[in-house]
DNA sequence: GATTAGTTTGCAACTCAGTTGCATAAACTT
DNA sequence: AAGTTTATGCAACTGAGTTGCAAACTAATC
């Protein structure tokens, strides 16, 4: 619990169980996942604080969302040394097959050519097709 | 109306009263429209026609789809020759003041390069920030 | 260690986008 | 005109996300 529990203070959210359980959950994903997807890991489980915690873990940066366009958003652990700032995005992949919504962290988002006078804050890009999971 | 007429024909899509008067408010926005968003031009409107007319419109390839990540899925009107395929793609601006989304037509998606075994069938790219008309 | 103040959790209940089923209306077919 | 297909309108539902409030817990102080 001790490394969990590092993480989460040096991110500065109180380590309560709760927090410590969902941390956990996520760092064992090797994908996104969604509210219910979190929701179902439990036996027993509210919706809402889990919902919340999510809120606060992303608030803190210590995950960030991904819209896969599903209709449930995704969460995913950041890196520890992520702001979530452009320059930290990265490309995000949805497979048509499995269903499942990964992380590409090694390729970072390109940028692009604005028009004038338009600024960014954000960038979300997500790549929709089949992971070489699913490609036989 | 025959334009409007010629413009659903051409896309095999029966024109009646309903779906014309959808594409007309379609080609007058410019900027993307949520299904709400056009429930409201209506003084007296049913949300499931006008859901299911984006839909056929959407199918056919009229109009497309943007996931702007505000919860409600947008449209837009396609080009003339536009068949949805990755290489008809373009960016998509939301932008945080104004909260409106548009399409950068000029500007397509950015060829990636995926990790080996993944293959592309779609890519939403949308970008938030500051529209030029927004930034004083 | 009891008292208080602040935070977190759990339950109920709600919003809002999207969706389905079914019955009526309109448009084509022969 | 009768029958078939397609489109429209209404009711009702799903599922994700959200809010309010009260109970449980934590931390800080006396």
């Amino acid at each position: 619990m001790k490394d969990t529990d590092d993480k989460l203070t040096s991110r500065n959210i109180k380590p309560t169980a709760m927090r410590e359980l969902v941390l956990d959950i996520l760092t064992e994903q090797k994908m996104a996942i969604s509210l219910s997807d979190l929701e179902q890991k439990f036996h027993k489980s509210d919706k809402v604080t889990l919902y919340r915690t999510l809120k606060t873990f992303e608030e803190k940066k210590l995950i960030h969302s991904i819209d896969d366009g599903t209709g449930a958003i995704k969460y995913a652990l950041c890196k520890e040394t992520c702001q979530c700032h452009p320059e930290d995005l990265h490309v995000h992949f949805f497979c048509l097959k499995c269903q499942h919504t990964f992380c590409l962290s090694d390729i970072p988002i390109p940028s692009i050519n604005l028009p004038v006078n338009f600024s960014v804050e954000n960038i979300n890009m997500v790549v929709k097709g089949v992971c070489s999971n699913c490609n036989d």
